[in-house]
DNA sequence: GTGAAAGCGCTAACAG
DNA sequence: CTGTTAGCGCTTTCAC
C-alpha cells in the first residue's frame, strides 16, 4: 500500500503539502499538479481510517429504519443518499434485524463504534442503548415521523393526513366513510396508524358526523390485507367512500371493490395516504407524502450542522392531496 | 472522549490489555470483568477509525445496485445485511445517481478511500475507475448477475430462467405464446431482457415452435409498462399466454387482461420472474428468484474470504417455477 | 495472561 | 504557499 509519504517524496513535496493538495486546501496550482500526477503514478488510494483518526470525523452518517426495503423507506434513503453525495459523504445503513418485535433492535456495532458522525432515523420511536450512545457522543440524530428525546425531528402530521383525506371525502358529500387502518400491535415502533385514525375520527366529528367504528377495519401494510379488510367493510350496508391508511392498503381494496362489481369511483370512492409510485397507474386519490425529500432534508440537517455548525432546527414534512380517478361525489348527489 | 488509556488506568490494567479483553482475545475473567466495569463506568466507545487504521481492515462491506428502492435489490440488501450483521461488519451503501445513463456512474468518494473491506455489486456491468481502484487493492469484490472481469460472480441464468417460464407454457399445450420484456437501452448496465428474450426464443424453437417478433413487446420494468404492454398484445389474433420477464409487468398484464375482459387463466395464461412478494396475492405463477439468498452468499463469500481466507469461488443462484392460478391449459384442451 | 512500545497513515497547528 | 512535527486512538509484536 502506497502511503502519503511516497506520494509526497515522488512529487518531490512534504506530505503536509500532499495532504492541501489532496483537500483542496491552499497549494499553488503547480504543487497540485505534481501531487496528482504522482498520485496518478502511485495509484495511491487515501487510507480513510487515518484520515478519519486524524480529524475526528468519519464523513459517513448512518441510517436506519424498521424496513429498509418498504418503498416509503427507500425512498428516504434515495434522498439521503442525494444529499450526502454531493457533499462527499458516505451512508451506513442499519436494518434493526428484528423490527417486529422491537424490544431489542440490534443496530450494529458501528453504532458503538463511533463510526458515524450523525444519524438519520425513520419511524423508530425506541432509542436503543447504541442511539443513546450516539446522543452522549454530542453525534448529530434526526429523525423522520418518530420522537426520540435528544434528537431533532422531522415531524410527519399523521393526524393531519388523515383528516386532510377525510375531509375531502367528506367535501364530496360523503357520510358513511370507512378506513382501513394498519396495524398497530402494542410493541410496535410507531403510532402512525393510531394517530391516521384519530385524523379520520376528528374529521368526521368536526362535520357533525360520527366516527362508527364498524366502519373500520385492521390491516397490515399491504395489498393483500387491504384487499380483504376492504371485503369486510363492503359488505352489508357498505361505506360509500374509503381512506386507507397507505395507498398500498387502498390498491388492495380497489381490487377488491372490481372483484366485487363495485364500481370506483361511481358506486365507491377510495383515497389512499403516501403518492406511492403505483397510485397513478390506479389513478388513486392520495395524501402525498414526499419520503425522498424528507430523506434530502434530514440529511442536510446534519451536513449543516456538521460542516457549519448550524443549530439543528425541527421540522414538518409537507403534504397535499392528489387528485385522481378514484373519488367522486356521493352517489345520487349531482356534481357541483 | 474517553480512550482506551483512560479505561486502562480505571481498570488498573494496561491499553493493551483492555484492547485483548475488548476483542475476545486471551484474558483472564476476572482482567475481562474490570475492563467492562471501567468501559461502563465511563461510558468508552471505541475509535473505528484508530481501530481499523491499526488493523488495517475496516470491518466495513459495500453494496451497489442501480436502483436500492426495487424490490430486487433491496431484497438483496436485506440478505447482505442478515450476513453482516452476525460477524459484525457494517453496510455502506452506494447508489449510483446516474443509473440510467450508466456510462459515470459515480460511487461515492468513499471507494476512493479505501473504507471498504469488499465490495457487492448487483447488475452492474460496467466497471467504473473505483471498482478498478478497488481491485488494485486486492479488495474482495463478489457480483450478482453481473460480469466484471476480477470480480467473482454469481451468476444469474436470465436465459434458464425465461426458458423454464415459457416451457413451463408449452408444456401447458400453449403454442402462441407472448413475451413482454423489459427495456434494453444500449447503455443499460444489465443485458438482463436480451438474455430473457433468447430463454424465451430458445424454449419455443426447440418445441419447434417459432418466436414470432409480434408476439413481443418492449416495456420497463413495472406495471404500468406491462399493462400497456400487454394492452397492445391482446388485441388482434392474441396469444394464449405471456411470459413477462419480471412479476411486476405480469401483474401489469393481469390487470389489462382483467379490464379487456379476458379471464386469467380460462382464457390467457400469465408468467412472470421474481417471486415478488405481491405475486402471491395475484395468483401469479412465476420463476421465483431468491435475492435474499443471493445477497447472503454474497456476503457470506465476501466474508470467508476476509476472515478465513478462502477463496472466493463463483456460484450460480437458483430458481424455481412456483405454479399458482395464473397460468392453465390453453383453451379448448382438455386438462390432462 | 499481561505490559511496554512501536507503529498504522494522515492532518493540523505552527513556523517560516 | 510550504515544511516540520506532534499527535489522533488503537493493535500488536515482543518480552516477561
Amino acid at each position: 500500500m502506497v502511503d502519503i509519504a511516497t506520494v509526497a517524496q515522488h512529487a518531490g513535496v512534504s506530505t503536509a503539502t500532499v495532504s492541501r493538495a489532496l483537500n483542496g486546501k491552499s497549494a499553488s496550482d503547480k504543487t497540485r499538479r505534481k501531487v496528482l500526477a504522482a498520485v496518478e503514478e502511485l495509484g495511491y488510494v487515501m487510507s480513510s481510517s487515518a484520515s478519519s483518526l486524524a480529524r475526528g470525523r468519519t464523513r459517513t452518517i448512518g441510517y436506519t429504519a424498521p424496513y429498509l426495503g418498504r418503498w416509503y423507506f427507500s425512498e428516504i434513503l434515495q434522498g439521503i443518499e442525494t444529499a450526502l453525495i454531493t457533499a462527499g459523504y458516505d451512508l451506513l445503513v442499519y436494518s434493526p434485524q428484528d423490527a417486529a418485535n422491537q424490544r431489542d433492535i440490534t443496530l450494529p456495532t458501528s453504532l458503538r463504534k463511533n463510526v458515524i458522525d450523525g444519524l438519520i432515523v425513520a419511524s423508530i420511536d425506541i432509542a436503543t442503548d447504541n442511539i443513546h450512545t450516539l446522543q452522549t457522543l454530542g453525534k448529530p440524530i434526526v429523525t423522520i415521523g418518530s420522537t426520540l428525546t435528544g434528537a431533532t425531528e422531522i415531524s410527519i402530521d399523521d393526524i393531519g393526513m388523515a383528516q386532510m383525506a377525510t375531509e375531502h371525502l367528506i367535501s364530496l358529500g360523503h357520510t358513511r366513510i370507512g378506513h382501513l387502518g394498519a396495524d398497530t400491535t402494542p410493541d410496535a415502533t410507531f403510532r402512525l396508524s393510531e394517530r391516521r385514525y384519530q385524523g379520520w375520527a376528528t374529521a368526521l366529528t368536526n362535520a357533525g358526523l360520527t366516527a362508527d367504528p364498524t366502519l373500520y377495519r385492521h390491516t397490515d401494510f399491504d395489498m393483500q390485507s387491504g384487499y380483504h379488510g376492504a371485503k369486510q367493510l363492503l359488505g352489508h350496508h357498505r361505506p360509500t367512500a374509503i381512506f386507507a391508511d397507505s395507498d398500498e392498503i387502498a390498491i388492495g381494496a380497489l381490487l377488491a371493490a372490481r372483484d366485487l362489481g363495485i364500481r370506483v369511483p361511481d358506486e365507491l370512492s377510495i383515497i389512499g395516504i403516501d403518492n406511492h409510485n403505483t397510485a397513478e397507474f390506479f389513478g388513486l386519490t392520495t395524501i402525498a407524502q414526499h419520503p425522498t425529500a424528507q430523506g434530502n432534508l434530514a440529511a442536510t440537517l446534519i451536513l449543516n450542522a456538521l460542516e457549519n455548525d448550524e443549530p439543528l432546527i425541527p421540522r414538518t414534512a409537507e403534504f397535499e392531496l392528489i387528485v385522481r380517478s378514484s373519488t367522486t361525489g356521493v352517489p345520487g348527489t349531482p356534481a357541483h
